[in-house]
DNA sequence: ACGGATGCTGCAAAGGATTGCAGTCGCCAC
DNA sequence: GTGGCGACTGCAATCCTTTGCAGCATCCGT
């Protein structure tokens, strides 16, 4: 039923290779030429068929986002971010997800990437070694993780707890605590590193308190046991932890920030509704999907892995500074 | 480079048609050949081409979905539905967002209709007649909304509203404020007019409230407009509403549930977080999803429009009871 | 006037899978 | 023995687009 290349040639009056080549390679063909062929494809209405011409290019002209919770805030904005700028280059998006399973994923990427030229794996929880194997079998760009030789966007998570502990040494706090993500998780590690040089250059003391999982579950289970350190602030996974803290430091009945005060990290919508609201370090999460589509699409266009070197984006967190941080209480 | 039907027709001595006619139909072929056939497959980890197959077939195992908002949590909700039942079907999702603009939203779908076998439009924003012209030419199902002959799945805006009112009418509530979405909102006249039949059946009263954005802000703004109506309660368009509320009513010393109750539609995760947790009509937002896949694979299969009737799901709202509604004060 | 370069266009061959039609073979029944 | 049926399988066309190569003018330079 929709036209077909051979429908706008006839009413152009010339080939169907002259209508392709007028659409994907105009300076080829006569400018008279060309101006038919452009009218006829604006009144017939004429869109190539992307099947057909990947049939014979090789490429679907589609990419695939896989990514860990699309429930999570945090996701969702990398997810926008990724669709919207793909969308200038005209490239659809598949999303997928994987429900937090490492296993699931690993099989999902397989079966996606048949289908698309590259793919984005956001905050992968695969292992190294199949993340490796991945990268080699098909076009990968990561976000919020590292693996040799695979280009990517990550968060200089260093930076993001040094505004973090500035502030709270500012503040007057001398013994600060950290509530760790999961122990697969790239970030936990990272930020944990970050948190503690920044906390050493200032002559601070750190409290790391265990493990726990990335969710405002986690963050209640962690609030009595970062209570007892004594610390006076605690710096959060993320913030659906930190917001998790809050939770149960009210029920608890200790004050935020009068007796302890809060940082958490990333700056999703809820940060900004939490009572009290939560001091955060802000990261660019749409900025991050939209320079994963530019390195993926920089890679398709040179598939070259020497020249993929170099390709991995760093983005910078930006302290927010709301309630749930204040002075510390004197001892 | 993969294996293509002819390396296994070659490997399992066949003809590429029996390859073809042995993973399609499986009935058709000898036992014995397509035994063989599906060993070549197995070794060889043949899948294949989707376009080639697209070409053919017309069509692509491809769908799409658009939301207004993918940040909006009770749409990453629905998304998160849509990709888990698609997956189960083999077919994979594009994911469109519209940043609720309702002029990019209609050329979005016309652009993504050409590559895709059918759409799923997530409480469209778009007028009717655009609505009706894009069922016209493409597949479609709508969440959240109604149109003429098109199917798809609906909550059930009354059931809801009257669970909601009859817990505030036990509570001592007897005037009660709705706040409003947008008004080209379909579901914002649904639940309005749900809440007053609900309310008249109990003898109580309604006070509505202007318009306001379905966001936290929106809220915020509806806040001293609901106070201003003398009612002991509010009913919000949706939880964001319903949380922006609190944070208002919070910052002028009015308490809640004390003096106000509040409730929300959705239940999304903020509202459990929320202080005071809100008391909300859970709407199940991944079942919405995965119903509309399965309406849209039905009627790709039965493209006759007239079997299209009756195709309409209605889902049920479930009042969730937290701390923000409480008794009314007394007078 | 002629060789050759230049600019544009058409021919035809892919690309991988599906499917209507026709062919083969074995077997049964008459 | 032959006609015919049934169960499989293969041939070849088809879906639509892209692209290497060849063809055709035109025009320039000598």
């Amino acid at each position: 039923m929709p036209a077909t290349i051979r429908d706008v040639a006839r009413l152009a009056g010339v080939s169907p290779s002259t209508v392709s080549r007028a659409l994907s390679m105009p300076e080829m063909v006569n400018a008279a030429t060309r101006a038919r062929v452009t009218a006829a494809v604006e009144q017939l209405g004429y869109q190539p068929n992307r099947a057909a011409r990947g049939l014979i290019t090789g490429r679907t002209g589609n990419i695939g986002l896989v990514v860990p919770d699309l429930a999570n805030p945090f996701f969702a904005s990398v997810a926008k971010g990724v669709q919207a700028r793909a969308r200038r280059y005209d490239v659809a998006v598949f999303v997928a997800d994987t429900d937090e399973d490492a296993a699931a994923e690993v099989g999902l990427v397989r079966a996606l990437a048949k289908q698309v030229d590259g793919l984005i794996l956001c905050s992968p929880r695969a292992g190294d070694a199949d993340l490796s194997a991945i990268a080699q079998e098909t076009n990968v760009v990561l976000v919020n993780r590292t693996a040799e030789g695979v280009p990517g966007v990550i968060y200089d998570n260093e930076g993001g707890m040094q505004q973090a502990v500035a502030h709270l040494v500012a503040l007057g706090h001398r013994r600060i605590a950290w509530v760790g993500g999961p122990v697969t998780s790239w970030s936990t590690q990272h930020r944990s590193i970050g948190l503690s040089n920044a906390l050493y250059a200032h002559g601070a003391e750190l409290a790391r308190v265990g493990s726990f999982a990335p969710t405002y579950e986690g963050g209640i289970a962690a609030a009595d046991q970062a209570v007892a350190t004594g610390a006076t602030a605690v710096v959060a996974y993320n913030d659906l932890v930190a917001i998790g803290l809050l939770a149960r430091l009210h029920a608890r009945g200790i004050s935020v920030p009068g007796d302890l005060s809060v940082v958490g990290i990333d700056d999703i919508a809820m940060s900004r509704m939490a009572r009290p609201s939560l001091t955060t370090v802000r990261l660019p999460k749409q900025e991050a999907g939209r320079i994963a589509v530019e390195l993926l699409l920089a890679v398709l266009d040179d598939p070259d892995p020497d020249s993929a070197v170099g390709t991995r984006g760093t983005l910078h967190g930006e302290l927010i500074v709301r309630e749930s941080s204040g002075p510390a209480p004197h001892a």
